[in-house]
DNA sequence: TGCGCTTGCGAAATGCATTTCGATCCGCAA
DNA sequence: TTGCGGATCGAAATGCATTTCGCAAGCGCA
């Protein structure tokens, strides 16, 4: 493979010459630049962005670490931060952990022996002082998507997670249901948290007690979702309206459903978190609290390039962004009995 | 940050010592490999990946290019990929092209000068004389994925397309359809050409005609798979039942049923190819060709892996993986009359 | 014509890890 | 005691591109 000496021999200029055409153009003149250029293609000559990074303090490359590709939030997401990053010169290094910390912390100093300039993390779990000390090491600027960490003075850009709550709520409420379920992750997360709060305080706006037995965990995945449902169903006095506060968990309250006979809205009433390419396509049209993920992505994706251009100095700021309700058929009045029971 | 040099001095070795730790442990001795650990440890030190792959011949990165990231099917190949390549110390650097071969083609370029040591490709569009000579500057293992390219000597792994075909149609007659739609995907793609040429040849089995106009091409997307759903079904003799040759026509054609009010499988019975987490949990529950996709993936990634060590050599090989059908409920037997005409 | 400055270009140092090859030191045998 | 093989270790070259700094040529101006 040709190097730059090639191409300055081939060009008869120096090696200098020819980094200057690559990097700074304008401090060669034109016809020597032409040359240059002529001999690169011949050789077919590309730079080595390992003795690239290697002299400049840069790679060029920008971390992306997710908990699991394969959700439509942070394929999205990804989609996102490479297609604003590629407009910035970068190239993103999709790590994806499968929501397991070592993992995560094993890309984590991958990321670090590859040099990233920057990191945009949507973190998994707990913040542990591992994982913080594995950032800071990092010696980069980092961003946090989708769930934010107290503390350690990273820029975030995060969903406003009440309003979502309050108003996939609000929405239940609005269509008349008065016992609504919560199928929500774990409290831990500030996400499910603020989520929680938002339910409550919809219910407190309407008048309606909040009742800790409608409420479920399940863990942000599908199959403990459905469980969870079933047994929000089996309660004596099963709510009418289920509130699921991720996509995952909303596939698994409409299974759940399905697999009992119950049909949606005329039975149950069903709104999740994140809205998706097929929800519109099939029965129940799923109505959805909509994040705005292509707008996270580049908004993180510039919080970084401020960083580190320079443009941004001092501590983290946290950029909430605004959910978008998205009503379809999923969603309607309460039935007026109980719901049918199969079991 | 920390240098080999920096450790050296500390553990009070030579460079080389610390090397051979990191890379040919058995040639020192315990006790010196201890205290060299130390001293990593004790300053945090992380190998330059830029430095190492300047000077051995090779980056420890793969590519993967795939179309489009969002669809289920490369998400879940990005991560079979990974993981697979993860247990072989390799680190996947994932490009999205957007199904668009310009961008397919800037990532080429960009994987060169990171210098990866092999790639997997889901290649876009048809075969240019332009990307087979970037691929070819790479100069690196080639293992495509999903669709093969002839005549390039590259290993592929690819589904067997003409049984996938033969099978869903097949299915479709065996529940008692006779005339059924095929949303196709361009026939450029030996995808779809294959796909078809099952399809024609379960209908052959079967003793019934082929009949051009229920075979639209929708381009592998959404939104022209709802067109041509709705052209079929406006059809003096609509199909009975549609194959879609992917996921995202899938949805477009159960989308374009709901739509028009029609409901599947009473009205029309749906086969498609990709099977979806969320296809057993809404309404109508999806049937479908399900592709091994892990196992592509990882088959793809162990093609690779072997001519990277030199393990296989000669001629490119292509391994056909064998699709599986998933009965669910969207394939029933037709309707007795012609199926309500809502418009 | 001569002086000083701008501009364009090249030589060489630099960044970090790997690897070759020669040096050293050990124990063991003669 | 001397010599030798083997096990360990270290000095230095190497890979490639960037960048600093000096040099030279060409320019304008007096």
């Amino acid at each position: 493979m040709a190097t730059i000496r090639d191409v300055a021999r081939l060009a008869d200029v120096s090696v200098a010459t020819v980094s200057n055409v690559l990097n700074s153009a304008d401090r060669v003149s034109p016809e020597l630049s032409a040359r240059v250029r002529a001999a690169m293609e011949k050789l077919s000559y590309t730079p080595h962005a390992g003795a690239r990074s290697l002299r400049k303090r840069s790679s060029g490359l920008i971390g992306l670490v997710v908990g699991d590709i394969t959700n439509p939030f942070f394929s999205d997401l990804f989609e996102a931060v490479e297609d604003a990053a590629a407009a910035c010169g970068y190239l993103v290094l999709l790590c994806n952990s499968n929501e397991r910390s070592e993992r995560e912390e094993a890309h984590l100093r991958m990321l670090r022996t590859q040099r990233i300039d920057g990191l945009i993390l949507a973190p998994t779990g707990a913040v542990s002082m591992n994982r913080a000390s594995l950032l800071a090491q990092l010696e980069v600027p980092v961003v946090l998507v989708d769930r934010a960490m107290e503390g350690l003075g990273y820029d975030a850009v995060v969903l406003d997670n009440r309003c979502a709550g309050f108003e996939a709520t609000q929405h239940l409420i609005a269509c008349g249901h008065r016992r609504i379920g919560l199928v929500n992750g774990p409290e831990v997360f500030r996400t499910a948290a603020e989520r929680l709060a938002g339910y409550r305080e919809a219910l407190l706006a309407a008048g309606l007690s909040f009742d800790p037995a409608l409420v479920r965990d399940a863990g942000f995945r599908k199959q403990p979702a459905e469980q969870a449902m079933a047994e929000l169903m089996a309660l004596a006095e099963p709510p009418s309206a289920v509130f699921a506060t991720n996509n995952l968990m909303t596939i698994g309250v409409v299974k759940a459903l399905a697999d009992r006979g119950l049909s949606c809205p005329q039975d149950v009433s069903v709104i999740g978190i994140d809205d998706l390419p097929w929800a519109d396509a099939v029965s129940p049209r799923l109505s959805a609290i909509a994040q705005p993920v292509r707008a996270m992505g580049e908004a993180a994706l510039e919080l970084l390039i401020r960083r580190l251009a320079g443009t941004l100095n001092g501590p983290g700021t946290t950029t909430v962004m605004a959910p978008r309700l998205v009503i379809r058929r999923s969603c309607g009045a309460p039935a007026s009995g109980k719901p049918a029971h199969v079991d």
